[in-house]
Formats: C-alpha cells, structure tokens, sequence
DNA sequence: TTGAAAGCGGTACCAC
DNA sequence: GTGGTACCGCTTTCAA
C-alpha cells in the first residue's frame, strides 16, 4: 500500500532515532530525558533539541518493564454509578494524577468472583498498588488474589486477615449511627428498623452504633435489622417489610445511600408523610437528597477524602513500605425534617465534621 | 524482616521458570499459553502443569511491548462525580471488560489544558484506543494530542475537525428539546429560558432544538439563551437571572443535569410552585428527581448505552480500521409535573425511547 | 562525561 | 512440533 520511497516523515520514533539525530550514544539520550545528573550542558542541549524537534516521547511500557514500576495503581469497586464510589474513585484519582500516576478502573458488580478476577488482570498490569473495596471480606478467591499481590493494597471500610498485609481506611460508622441514634430515641422513637447488607465492617459497625445508642440512653435495645441487598429494589421491600411486620419500627434507618430511592418510592406510594407518620435517616447523601420533601436526614462522611487518604496511603507505602495503623474517618449525623422535629437535648443532635472524638467503645477494626 | 533462607516459596515466576520446571524451550511455553496452535498434546499437558505448579501469569507488559497492544484504552472526562458521566463510563467499561480491555480512567475537570495532558499521558502509556469527551471542540492543544494519536479516538458527543480522524457516538439532543420545547408552547408557555454551557455540539442541538418547537408551532422564537458553567452554582444564578430579568420566562429548560441542585434550591428560597409558578424541565436525570415534589420533567436517554456504543465502536475500529459515521443516540422527553398539567395534543408528549424518528432538520453533525 | 552492551519478560520468525 | 534467538524500547551497569 505504501512504498517508503518518498514520504518519510514519520519515519520511527524511539530513543534510537533521538540519539541519532543528535549524534550521541542511546544511554547519554536516556539520562538526559530521565532528568539524571551527569550530562554535560552541550549534551543536555543537543539531547532536548533532537528529541523536541522528533516530538519524542518515552515509550511507557518500556520503561515501566526496565524499571519494574508502571506508575499506576489499579482500582477495584462495585459500581462506579454509586455517587459514594464515584466520590471515591474521584477523589484517589485527584491525588495520584499529581503524582504522575494513572488509575486502572475496574468496576465489580458487587460479585465477589468478580472481585478477584479483576485484582488479579490488575496484577498481571503491573500495577504498582491497589485500592479495593470489595464486596465481601472472606471471600476465599477475593483473599487469595489480595495474597499473591507483591504491591501495597489499601482497603477501603473493610477489613481482611491479618496476613493478607493490607493498609485501611476506614470510616467511623459507629460513631454517626450512634448520634443518629440517640437522636431518634430522644425524639421520642422506641423501636428503631436498620437496614443493611452483607457483613461487612460496616454494616457491623452501624448496628453497634445504633445499639450503643439505646444502651447510652439506658433504653432496652428495640431495634429490628433488616438485611438484604443495598438496592433501591431492596431498600423499596425492606420499607414495607418493616412496615407491615407486626410492631413495626417508627423510625428507620437505611444503612447504604442505594437505597434510599426504593424506600421513598414505598414511602410515597404509601402515602406517609417523612418526619411523621414516619422517620428516615439515610447513611450517605444523594444528590438532591436534601432538596427532598421533606429533606433526608443523613449520616454523611466525607467521601473525596476517604479516596484521597487511600492514595495517600498507597503513595507512603510506594515510598516506604511498612505496617500502619489503620486510619478512621470521622462520620458525622445531620438532622433534617425526615427524622421530625427535634425535642431531646440539643447536644446529641448534628455534630459538625470536627467532632472526631473516639465513640466510648472505640472502633472495632479487628477482622471477624 | 525477613531472611529468605527456609522460604524459598516463589523463588521466581517468569516464562523461563516455567520453561525450566517443564524441561523445554521458552518458546513453546509461550505458544501453548499464548493457545497458539501447533503444539504436541503432551507438550500443552507439561506447560501447563508446570504454569500452573508456580501459579505463573504472563507479565501484560512484556507482552504489551512485544505486541505492540496494551489491551488497555483510555477515558478522559470532565468529572466522574456526575452521574451521567459515571454511567458512560460504567457503560464502556461494562463492554471492554468482557473483551478483555482495561480502562484507564482520567478526569479532567472540565479544563481543556489538562484534557490535551490527560491525553498526552494516555498516549505515552500506549493505550489502543480513546473515549474521549473534551472541555472544547476547538482547543489547539486538544486537538494537537488528539492528531498526535495513533490509536482510535471516539468522542462521545462533540464533534471536532475532520482531520483528526475520530469516531462519534452522539446524542439526539435536537429531538428531545424539540419535544420538550412544543411540549411547553402547547401547554400555553410562549416565553422560554434555555441555559446552556460552553458551545459545544450539545449546547448548539438544544438551541436549534428548541427554536425548532417555536417554529413548528408557527410562533415566534421568545427564546432566551442563558450560557455559563454547568454547574450547580450556575444553576442558581442563572433561575435568580432569568427571574428578575425583564420579561422573565414562564418556563425553563436546564441544558444539563448538574444545574439541576442549584436551580432547585433558587426555586425553593423563592419559595415557587413548579409546575405552576415556573415550569422547569431538566436535561438529563440526577437520581432523586423522580422523586422530587414535584418531579422533574426530563429530557432523557440512555447513558450507559451511549458508553456502551462508544466502546463497541472502538473495538471494532481495532479490529478492522476506517471511517464510520456518527452514530445517533436517541433522546426523549418525559413530561412530569414540574412543567404543570398537559394542555396540548397527546402526540407531543413524552415519546417513548424507541422513538427515534429524525427530526425534521436532520441533526447537524458538522465540526463548526 | 559518554557509549556499548546486558538485560526487563515475552513473542515470533526460522531453522532443525 | 520444537527450540534458539533476534528483537520490543528503555534503563543501567561498566569500561573507556
């Protein structure tokens, strides 16, 4: 199709044709490039015109082989589509891409098998480090692809065994569902339903919180857990589950932001009227949550910052690695008119992000 | 920390080991494992053992280089934080990962001079394709690194200069605001306020869309376009604007979805009735609106689709080159209450996905 | 300071 | 069928 007679424009990138332009040897064009010292300034310049004018650019498989690092970090997560990951995956990527590393996205589906599929493709890339968020914490496939990993793996909100060698980041689930909690019960509310998914640290850590809350206050702990997917399909069932079980709750609290949409959809279809007939707290915001009617009382926490932290985290280790102490994000409760008007003490109520003091039984962060 | 003296464990993994164990040529594990064809039964039966014994996994970026594929392609996006960019990249990622590609992710921030950088890494790291959705259309630097690409570029909803060889996966935007549009003229509104962002593709088709109802309708174009940030912010300012301007609209049409929050909480503090005091109609949907009181209005589509088709138009690009032409993606308006009671004739409203009969006009797809 | 050469871990051509 | 070997494009001793 073509004859390499008369159009050689673009006729080979590469080192090679770099050196040759500017008449030296391949290494002196790689230690120019590579910014190490030792380079004469006429070399330098000779280097920086040649491999300019060729508009040369290294080839980054080849040197992520030579140097044995790729400079990017591989990213296992459920569904990108959750605002909570996207926030996440977001915020990691805004810290990596400023330290010149590149994120691998992977998204699971919430499968497990999936899960070490995909830590594995990771892997085989090279990758330099992995942030994960999967779906279960002893999934034996999951565990053994976290194993063979020769990279720093930071977790996020879950923790696995000891010898998998992994750094967290973890947020303090009990401490905001303990407020939330104890908010609902000085508002007058007995018998609380929680809703969660699968055990995992914090579906374990919310039911402490919210169990912690009834025992602060010196109350029987009347609580009703529901569990199941965190869908909004499921969270549409666990409403009228709860709702049509005999001594149904009078307050609830939906333990994932997935599914919150299914249980405004049973509120509503139900005709009930949020803050009244009944109380909604929603763990993690969605993005007209509080443009609601009425607006949705709320655990929040700061996701951007869970990804950041993680990169971080990742980005130490890359430096130096070493064991670490697991790190607790602060977790915090907003009160709003899905949870009624509020009649306790005023200081159970919102506490600001600052509030970061230690819930009196501390964090459990020990694996299962 | 460790004296590698009783652990010789996984000593060293690589092709050669793997070779060795098997007791035959480096080559041959390689044809086996790469399931070439052209080997001895017994042969395939030793490699694989033996592969299987150092639970050995080929180095990607060896092959890689060799190869002359990464297997990989690029995604660069303004900001995965917005839903629709989440699911598009969801979408693509759900199709590349059965074939067996890796997304690289990259986020941008809506700035043109970090899309042309995010590109430029992508490319050095050899990515076979791109799904790329820039700040501009007419950004030099963009489109320098665009025409720098060997690989196949995609770009989902923007046009750019024929010269840069790209692919187009773009959205019926003209037919949806079309509807949109007749659907408030007929509901008796004869003034309407569009806000729109930067001009790009999207921003022109929802213009031509709406001006397109007014004429259809035999009125005269009462249109008036608001431009700025799609943001939430801007959403804000632009209700305040066009409220208080003279001669304020009745009705409003948000060209995309992230001005939604901020024009909602204007109407709130005005304390407005949509669908009575202003009727508002939003481009794209956030995940509550249906659930909003009263819900949102929306022109839609399918976004994960749009995803979907952009990595499917990639992979066949690396299957077999050429040109193609843009794809149309279909859009449709569903009315709800936030745009009042229906008045008109029932053929306007809300058209169903599969309605994708061009519109009149014809969409323009032409670089500008 | 500079350059030749030995790899990094595979692939694929080419004889045997 | 099978194995030796020349690369892929770059980094990094090591000797000059």
């Amino acid at each position: 199709m073509s004859n390499k007679t008369t159009e050689p424009a673009i006729v080979k990138s590469g080192i090679k044709a770099v050196a040759e332009l500017a008449g030296v040897g391949i290494a002196s064009v790689s230690r120019v490039l590579s910014g190490q010292p030792g380079s004469s300034p006429q070399m330098t310049q000779r280097v920086m015109d040649a491999a300019r004018q060729l508009g040369y650019a290294p080839n980054v498989l080849a040197q992520s082989l030579r140097r044995r690092a790729t400079h990017s970090i591989g990213f296992v997560g459920s569904d990108i589509n959750n605002p909570l990951i996207a926030s996440i995956v977001s915020g990691a990527e805004s810290v990596l891409s400023v330290a010149k590393y590149s994120v691998l996205l992977t998204n699971s589906g919430g499968d497990p098998g999936v899960d070490a599929q995909r830590i594995d493709v990771l892997l085989q890339r090279q990758v330099d480090g992995l942030i994960v968020l999967p779906a279960l914490e002893d999934d034996p496939a999951t565990l053994a692809a976290l194993r063979g990993a020769q990279a720093p793996v930071v977790l996020i909100d879950r923790t696995l065994p000891s010898d998998i060698g992994a750094h967290y980041v973890l947020s303090d689930h009990f401490q905001g569902l303990g407020d939330a909690g104890r908010h609902l019960l000085q508002a007058g509310h007995s018998r609380i339903g929680l809703v969660v998914g699968l055990d995992v640290r914090p579906t374990r850590e919310r039911i402490r919180g919210v169990e912690a809350a009834f025992d602060s206050l010196g109350l029987a702990r009347n609580l009703i857990v529901h569990r199941g997917r965190l869908s909004p399909e499921h969270g549409e069932q666990a409403i009228g589950e709860l709702l049509s079980g005999e001594n149904p709750p009078s307050a609830v609290i939906l333990g994932g932001n997935q599914l919150l949409e299914g249980a405004l959809r049973a509120v509503h279809r139900r005709k009930l009227t949020l803050g009244v007939d009944l109380s909604l707290v929603s763990c993690d915001a969605l993005p007209l949550c509080r443009l609601h009617h009425p607006p949705i009382a709320t655990v929040m926490r700061d996701t951007a910052l869970l990804g950041r932290r993680a990169a971080e985290l990742l980005l130490a280790q890359l430096r130096e690695p070493g064991a670490t102490d697991p790190e607790l994000m602060p977790t915090w409760f907003e009160a709003r008119a899905s949870c009624g008007p509020f009649v306790g003490s005023a200081s159970t109520s919102a506490a600001s992000p600052g509030a970061k003091k230690r819930a009196k039984q501390g964090p459990s962060i020990s694996s299962k």
